[in-house]
DNA sequence: GGGTGCATGTAATGGGTTACATGATTCT
DNA sequence: AGAATCATGTAACCCATTACATGCACCC
């Protein structure tokens, strides 16, 4: 919802746009599908924190450009200064991980691997999304900010995978040790246990 | 719904329990509120995954203790095997950090002094964690995994720390710079933009 | 006497994703 | 010819939290 009004005070957009927009610039952090933009700008509109105008294309259908009005910005103001609360946690590869020991250690291995990987590509993206979009807007007074976000994605994102790596060589150390108990007493189910 | 089995494999438990445990060993990992909890046992009851037996104690409601079955461990393993989706992010702190330039710093200063409190007394408590749960149980072949989880947590949180230190120095730089110019410019609104 | 903890459960409510529908244009 | 992109929107559905209901026991 607010996420709307954040990117409408850049500049007038239209529900399409803001759905782009966000998976480019606020992507790593928040998240909002279709489904929830249009009926949600309708409700913003209504409420009067936007104003829509209607733009037509040939072929194309129409686009409705949204504009933040001042009564948006207040609101969103307001939205800002509320302390963000705590967010649940939900790491589906942590839990998984978490229950390691019931299944081979390959499985878990292979989680961490693949995690490693998305995440290292995702940092070098982010690292070259701070360059570019920062450099480029030094005049803006949001590029601080963003620059701020994106250093968090990045500090994080070099945790990780640090925590990968020393984890992935405990993980190899376990399934060597499975593979040579179940060696010594020869298919021994649930070895170790 | 899983969280449920792999609890069920330490021992037999009753919904209340789950509760309870999920929030002290898992809880920085996985939530699940007992509006859940108590339905999803009864679903795997039905689907054999679960029995439950029934302890009669006076003055209290009947406590209904679940066991997980061979079907929910297989249940329980297959789900473990599939590669964990990469979870879509909500970050409330860091959105509203990205529309900081929307307000005053100071009140990105609060967030993020906030976050840094909480995050650092929780660090503390992980350490703790790590420290007694796992020096207690060596004989668990869940233990390695329960540390890794842990270490997960205490890698993370250390990176949020050294940037929220990072961050709240900027923050207070362009909070100093803000003063200067409202100093020279005389109660000018919205400065700087 | 009143709050807190044990212990279960259901219903209302809300938030969000996915899938569907439409239809022209442009790229391969 | 067929897929992808632009552009909007709705409806079905899923998941989850919150609030409510019950009722005894224990502590202050």
């Amino acid at each position: 919802m607010e996420v709307l009004l954040g990117l409408l005070t850049v500049e007038p957009m239209s529900g399409y746009d803001l759905g782009q927009n966000i998976r480019i610039s606020v992507g790593y952090i928040w998240n909002e599908s279709y489904g929830q933009i249009y009926p949600n700008l309708k409700k913003l509109a209504v409420a009067g924190c936007v104003t829509a105008k209607t733009e037509r294309q040939k072929g194309k259908p129409e686009r409705h450009i949204y504009s933040i009005t001042k009564k948006g910005r207040e609101r969103l103001a307001a939205w800002l200064a509320v302390p963000p609360q705590p967010e649940i946690p939900r790491n589906e590869l942590l839990l998984k991980l978490f229950f390691g020991a019931q299944v081979s250690p390959e499985i878990s291995i292979q989680h961490v691997e693949r995690m490693a990987e998305s995440e290292s590509a995702f940092l070098e993206q982010l690292r070259r999304i701070e360059q570019e979009v920062i450099s480029k807007n030094q005049q803006y007074p949001d590029a601080p900010y963003w620059k701020m976000a994106a250093r968090f994605g990045q500090m994080e994102l070099k945790a990780h995978l640090k925590w990968a790596e020393e984890t992935l060589a405990e993980l190899r150390k376990i399934a060597k040790k499975q593979r040579s108990n179940s060696g010594t007493k020869k298919e021994k189910k649930h070895a170790g246990r």
